[in-house]
Parts: C-alpha cells; structure tokens; sequence
DNA sequence: AACTTTATCAACACCGTGTCGAGTCAGTCA
DNA sequence: TGACTGACTCGACACGGTGTTGATAAAGTT
C-alpha cells in the first residue's frame, strides 16, 4: 500500500531540530514507521485538523501516551512527513534546473514546471496537509519558507539571464516578478489538488500555467 | 412581529445561514456589536486560532455561556465578520468593473486591481482570518468560492471580449487564464500582508501583478 | 398582576493535549 | 544467575477549550 522512499540510510536524523525520537535504536523503529504511515494514510482520507494524537497511536497499535514516546506532538509527525516531500521536490528542481541549463529555456521551463507539479501531485494529501498546518505552525512555515525562496531564487537568475541574452525584454525586477509566478503555482495547484471550486481542471493546470510563464517571461507588452 | 430595521435598508440579513442572533431586537444588539469589534481588535493582534470564546466573550464584557446568546460559535464570529469584507470587495468590483466597460481596458484593469488590493489591505486583519478560516470551515470554504467565482467571471468576460476585439491572442481558455491569474493575485496578496518571505513588498505588489496581468493577456509569445 | 420574551451565567459534560510515575521486558556483565 | 540498565509501555491525571443546561433576573405586554 505504503511502499516508503528507499533512502533509508545515508541520513543519520531528517533534521536536526527536536523532530523525531528521544534517543533510541531498537526496535521501536517499527513503531515510528508505522505512526508516519498511519498519519499518511489517514491524511488521504480526512484534514490535518480531523485527526487526533490518539487516531495516529490507534493506527500504529500503540496507546497515546507511548505516541509520546516517538513524536513530541501530532505537527511533528506531519512535519516529518513534510521534510521528505520537501526533499523529493527539491531533487526534481534540480534535475529540471539541470536541464534548463544546457538545453532551450523554453522546453527547460516547462520540463521544470512538470517536474514539480508531478511531485507534489504524487503526494497530494501531504501536500494539503502542509498548507493546513503553515497557517497556525511557525516551523512549518520556516520551512516553506525555505522551500520557496529556493525556487525563487532559481527562477530570478533564469529571468535575468534570459533578459540578459536579449530574449526576454526588460520589465518589473526579476525577483519580483519570479516571487508572483512561483506563489501563483502554488495556489493553482494546491486549488487543484483540493478540488476547489473554481479551480484547474488537473490535466490543464501545466498548460495554463506554462502558457502564463512564458507571456510573462518572454511576452513583452505591446503598446495599444 | 418582525419589526423592520430601517437604517441598513435594502438587506434582511447578512446570510441567509443561522449566522448570527437567534432573534431580537433590544439592547443586545450592543452587545453583538461588541462581539464583532473584539473580534476585529483581537485579529489584529494575534491569529484566529489564538483567540478563544473566552477572549471574546471577556472583550465584550459578558461571560462565555452569554456569548453563545448572540453567536453560536467563534467561527460563527469571523464569518459575519467576512461577510462585510466580502460586500465590499464586491461593491469595489463592480465599480471597477464599470470603469472597465467604458474605459480603455488596460487602465481599467489596473483600477480594478488597485480597488480590489485596497479593499483587502484596508482589512488586512480579517483577510487573513478568512484564509485561515477556510482551510477547516466549510461554510468559509463556501463563501470564499463564491467570491473568486464572481472574479473569474469578470475576468473571463474580458479576456474574450478583449480576444473579440483583436486587442488580445488568442491562447488557453479564457476562463482557465482567469482562474490563475485571480489565485495568484489571491495569494501574492496574502504573502504580502503575512510578510511571508518570500513575499513583494506593498508598494511594489500592484506594479508587478498589473504587469503579469497585461502580459499574460496581451502579450502572445513570440516564437524563438 | 400574570405572563412572555430577552438576557445572563454557574455548573456541567465532553473532548483533545501533554505529563507523570509506576511499571514490564530484554539484554548486559559481575 | 541475579542485579542492573535502558528501552519501551500505559493508566491516571491536570489542563484548557467547546458547547449545553437549567435556574434566574429584568424588561416589556396584556
């Protein structure tokens, strides 16, 4: 059902903050397996919001007080789970990143763009958790942050060397017009992903969203 | 017996929802007020997730069982609240919206988008309570949608009127466009009053998005 | 004056969180 | 082998928030 990331090692603690175990390494892995999975499997199925520290401790065959044990609360659960899916995109933008770099601009955005609709789509309940939990969880929201900024300043210095070949035209600052787009694809997808109304049809999000980039990036603005 | 207010002439009621008083029309309608501006003072300073019946109930000088006399809960609160932000958004759309129909439309779009910023901005407070709001009441879900469908709407309409004309490419879907540029300024803004980071400054907010905006309706991409 | 409606709140039932302390159990190692 | 230790478990509790109940008072209405 659950078939987990295969990194298993190469990665003593998934961050360095309090997240996670006290200090262990027996047995009581399963355990802390099996409260990561149960809180996937459960977001798939209802909010953040609508789930209990004691549903998580049910779900992994334990009592809610031994949940304690594992996890110092239910967000650090959810932020747990948030780190890999922040891990796993952040490869797809460099894999995009590299290819931006030697091939055409154009395709390389668009590559890009898929890249990383397609790894938060793979992880949508996830995802929609993490937005839930942004709003009231300041380590949530660092890490966003973060997340963000990177593409930022990725999509800034795509700007400013395009503009610098002379082929996209000059306009607003790079960065500025870089944060506007990166934020916008976040709203169109997580709508999306949430089923909102109105929202994205989910096999036309790339379409409109590559065709915005690019008017936005390459299109100048003609005088009437 | 249902004595008419005269002085908000014109609407019953705010929704038509249980929101709300039960039913009155005596002293308490001080009260209710004083309900409604605590819960405005209090979101100025802390999120609505901080803020408890008892805040309220305390801020309007009553206890907490009182409370449940005038509101039947605190989400109850802010949705009234949202309602009026959402009025007035709405009377600022429609204003603008008329500007768009007579005018040039390229200046018209930048009025409205400058009209609907302010409304927001001159309640920062609330407009990210609603937010909030959303992610866990369905009802605020349900307002909010009802909202960006009025948008999309509108902006849809221009964008084909626009394409009609032959002033505008042609492209994606006219109402897929309007989705996503209404999310994004959706959430440019939001990052903005959060102070995100990252986030566009205030003041540079308008410029940028008026940019994107008129390049992604106007501006077709040159092929390279 | 009898009656109704509006308004108020102490006390309660309930739920979710997080902690404490008293355990069990599986391995050391003396 | 038996005392010791550290990993692990959970019943019972304290706390803070929500929403309800029922008793009561105060203000109209007839």
């Amino acid at each position: 059902m659950v078939e987990d990331v295969p990194k298993t090692a190469a990665k003593p603690t998934p961050t360095a903050g309090g997240r996670g175990r006290r200090a262990t390494r027996a047995s009581g892995d399963d355990r802390e397996r099996a409260i990561l999975e149960t809180a996937e499997r459960l977001l798939e199925e209802r909010p953040l919001s609508e789930i209990s520290v004691d549903d998580l401790a049910k779900g992994a065959g334990i009592s809610r007080p031994t949940f304690y044990f594992y996890f110092p609360s239910k967000d650090a659960v959810v932020l747990t789970i948030i780190d890999r899916l922040v891990a796993a995109a952040a490869d797809s933008r460099e894999e995009a990143l590299k290819m931006l770099a030697e091939g055409d601009p154009r395709a390389g955005l668009r590559q890009a763009l898929e890249d990383l609709y397609g790894a938060f789509r793979a992880r949508r309940a996830v995802t929609l958790a993490a937005a839930e939990l942004r709003m009231r969880n300041p380590e949530a929201r660092a890490l966003w942050a973060e997340v963000m900024e990177g593409w930022v300043a990725d999509v800034t210095a795509v700007i400013e060397a395009e503009r610098a070949r002379g082929v996209a035209p000059p306009g607003e600052p790079a960065r500025d017009m870089a944060i506007a787009l990166v934020q916008m694809n976040e709203r169109v997808q997580y709508a999306t992903f949430a089923e909102e109304s109105p929202s994205l049809e989910p096999n036309r999000v790339l379409n409109v969203i590559v065709e915005i980039w690019l008017r936005t990036i390459y299109g100048g603005v003609e005088p009437s």
